[in-house]
DNA sequence: ACCCGATACGTGAATGTTCAACCATCGTAG
DNA sequence: CTACGATGGTTGAACATTCACGTATCGGGT
């Protein structure tokens, strides 16, 4: 951790790039949907995992691997799509410590009634004018920054 | 907003690695600066934004904008690093609505002891094997995010 | 059968962020 | 010069997230 530690002009330049869409793109997409159906990005995407699960069901605890989010920060969380009839909670038979979060009837229609609109967002932010070149080269580099994040356990 | 909305496999693909960086690169960044420093990101890159300023002092509502920040939650975080010593308000002599934030001694060590810790965490996740051109394509692509984020008026 | 560490949550307090006011000052049209 | 909208900033309440702790269950080892 001691060796020359400063960026180059040019990496500074990327970083401070990147640094602008790692704060405004969440915030934008999250407008979006706090506009359009009261949710926040997380609970979207909360929402959109338990609707590609078999029963639309899946324990928590599996939930908060797939959402790289604290139980205990997805226990308030469900607890919030609970009161508002979105999601429901029931015990797992399999193991009396787990339980299970379902996706609602209404949830799914939420769900269903705002997911054109937030994808259309990201294609238009992210995707329209990105060359399939600069797509692969794109995703290689957030790969390559997810592995260095396993790395350091992050 | 009406035509065909989904996304392509590979689209997907790209979309998923992109969402996790968002979400978990900005958390191991303010995970390293809370450990070593007490820091929030937003608050490292305020007192950063600050010392490169002349005199170590800023308009707040000029930081704002550099931030990308609202008034209210610089108002609010400021009294917090105000608190502790790492910057003082002072009156705006041009402009008597104004106020402007100074960098203080203590803050601008706090700053250089942390410094170094964060941009090798940025080199490590971000630049180490990362070649010149996945460099440029990478801010390429950042570059035209942003662009679409201001487009979009977010 | 019993003990003990690990797992799966839930909860309440502390902290941070957003939202909706509010006040003071500035620039300017009339 | 004055009234009025725009600008700069603060504040407090509402809401979300994190942290520390509590509880119940599970899976072994002995």
């Amino acid at each position: 951790m001691a060796e020359d530690p400063w960026l180059t002009e040019d990496e500074m330049a990327t970083w401070r790039a990147l640094d602008r869409v790692l704060t405004r793109l969440p915030r934008a997409l999250e407008a979006q949907l706090e506009r359009d159906a009261g949710l926040g990005y997380m609970e979207y995407y909360v929402l959109a995992g338990l609707s590609d699960q078999p029963g639309r069901t899946i324990r928590i605890s599996r939930l908060a691997e797939l959402a790289h989010c604290e139980l205990s920060r997805l226990s308030h969380l469900i607890s919030r799509l609970e009161r508002r009839g979105l999601v429901r909670r029931e015990p797992d038979p399999d193991d009396r410590r787990s339980t299970r979060a379902v996706l609602t009837e209404e949830g799914h229609r939420l769900l269903v009634a705002v997911a054109p609109a937030h994808v259309a967002l990201v294609r238009r932010l992210v995707f329209d004018d990105l060359s399939p070149a600069g797509q692969r080269m794109l995703r290689e580099a957030a790969d390559r920054i997810v592995t260095r994040l396993d790395e350091v356990g992050a």
